[in-house]
DNA sequence: TATGAATGAGTATTCATTCAT
DNA sequence: GATGAATGAATACTCATTCAT
């Protein structure tokens, strides 16, 4: 073995391709994505094997720091609701302090470049997440209604809660307890 | 150009360009929307400047459909969730007969393409949904939030309530009741 | 038709794709190619799908002026071997005064990028000499062997002579002739 | 590098070369001959100074080994005719057995990477076969021309021969015998 | 010496935009 | 005004070659 894969290397051209597609969409330019990770163009697809494959790579990542994320310093006992709005809270947390990726997540979250089986394999990342939102879908006033459309619903609640944020970042603390308070009103409310 | 010859070819090639860029992203061909739209490629330059004026026109273009679909038929009168229950009904509606614009507009949305003038501009157009909601603000659990934070969560769980009905068009139903559920409980009182 | 498809630049881009491909081989650059035709780069992928597609035109309009030459003052009657001796003087001139064409037509011939189909429509130009080869097959010394098999000796041997007074221009006549004898007594009866 | 290790990986690196040429033409990657031939593409430059070194190494050793092919058994009594014969039989056997090889011996032959000094070089390989063709000149048809020409048209009819018999393996025998007539009539009919 | 990751110049192709007709 | 051919900058990707291990 020559010189081995970098793994450093990988992580630095995954967080440059979030940066530049946070800026400018899945359009962005490989060029620009190489710049920004101090490698040579052509070292982007010894790591991935084009540009489809980066983007979905990018994708899992992102969907795996998000979950691990959710899981860190998770209190195991206490109510429902203190379990689900810690995990709300380190969602908030982990999308205000990692901006770019989270505007990236939105892009290519909406592109057709990212596979069904990716998204299914980012999906998996949220399995333990989706264990708790099963609690609150037995009991709570969407009960019947899959997980995964609740989980879908406080995505897209963490997602306009970020965006405003983004915008009013002296706001965060009101934002992330106006923003939770919206969502389990709307999961848990009977 | 201060007007341009034919309004219907205006809408077809705003038509066309929603189509493609529903497909395509933002990056989407011009010559694809030209032949989609029955019009040479050079004719859109007649109509717009360049392809980023198409783009924010079809984005305003859209916000503008989707205001008159949550006009259409609204009752004046009725107790203010009839009237927001109205209004989401025929939101849920217009996005699941459009699927197309729908998915051009979550394009558009994340788009820097759109400018901060554009997207205010397409803000205005739901000044009247946005006095509706100032009444639910003034009374329910969101008290003191800025309407838009209202709007925006509104519109997020239309969007996932959308997305779940393109993937079971027969539960559509089920989820826009689910989805209105969610969104009311989400920011009446509690 | 705003500007129609001109054939004159069509026929520019042929000609400078042998020239280039001649010189280089099937690898050599579009932007070569461009250059030497005059137009912009562009500009050849309005007149040809991709690079393979101009490949293969050009292998047809080679085999086509080729065809021509050979055609090109043909005496009717005579005996036989007058005949073919006036065919393939045409041949060795055409070869000999267009040298570009005859080494871009040996690269192509040996790729792979040339598709079956094409060499067949190209083999159909020569459907007329080869109905006088018929009648060398018919009387002379390869008796019983396919005419494609005699066309394709009279072929090597003509690359074979025109390589030859490529490199020695003034020993033109005598290599033409001496080519004609090793091509008659090769193949008439002995 | 006076002289690399091994010789057994020289060989390897060159008929992988000939694999990958015969299929993709000189523009055949690198990286492709080294995984053929078990080797990192890095070793390849320990053994070649660059491709174009590779291209005519490669052209040498094949001529080489035709040139054995030639000499293999070759009956040094007899008349002229069955000793010329002899080695064409011998030169279609290799050819026929060797389809990589002869395919990109094609492609070497008309690329302009294989320098004049190579081509002089290899012809040398076949100065034993030219005092043979040396006595054909002097008593038949094509008296007074260059060994150098008969050399050239026996290689064409021989190439002819063997592209006929690619396509044709059950009729091998029949074209190397009509190959041979055509080829012995050409050169020593009077 | 052997390896294969790293490099960056080079390639075919796309596409917004211009402009001759 | 409408057309679509012409343009050339920009893009993803390839590949010979270098060099750290």
């Amino acid at each position: 073995m020559a010189r081995p894969l970098s793994d450093e290397k990988r992580s630095a051209i995954l967080l440059a391709a979030a940066q530049v597609i946070a800026e400018h969409g899945t359009g962005g330019p490989i060029s620009k994505i190489a710049k920004q990770a101090g490698v040579a163009e052509g070292t982007i697809f010894t790591y991935f094997d084009d540009k489809d494959a980066l983007l979905n790579a990018l994708y899992l990542a992102l969907k795996a720091d998000l979950a691990v994320a959710f899981r860190h310093g998770r209190p195991a006992s206490k109510t429902l609701k203190a379990r689900v709005q810690h995990a709300w809270e380190r969602y908030i947390q982990w999308g205000a302090t990692h901006p770019a990726q989270r505007r990236a997540m939105s892009q290519l979250s909406v592109s057709d470049r990212i596979t069904d089986d990716t998204r299914q394999l980012g999906a998996k990342a949220f399995e333990e997440i989706g264990a708790t939102l099963d609690e609150v879908v037995t009991t709570g006033n969407l009960k019947g209604q899959s997980p995964l459309f609740v989980a879908a619903i406080m995505e897209s609640i963490a997602e306009t809660t970020l965006s405003f944020i983004a915008r009013e970042p002296d706001a965060a603390d009101n934002y992330t307890r106006a923003g939770f308070d919206a969502f389990w009103n709307a999961v848990s409310k009977s």
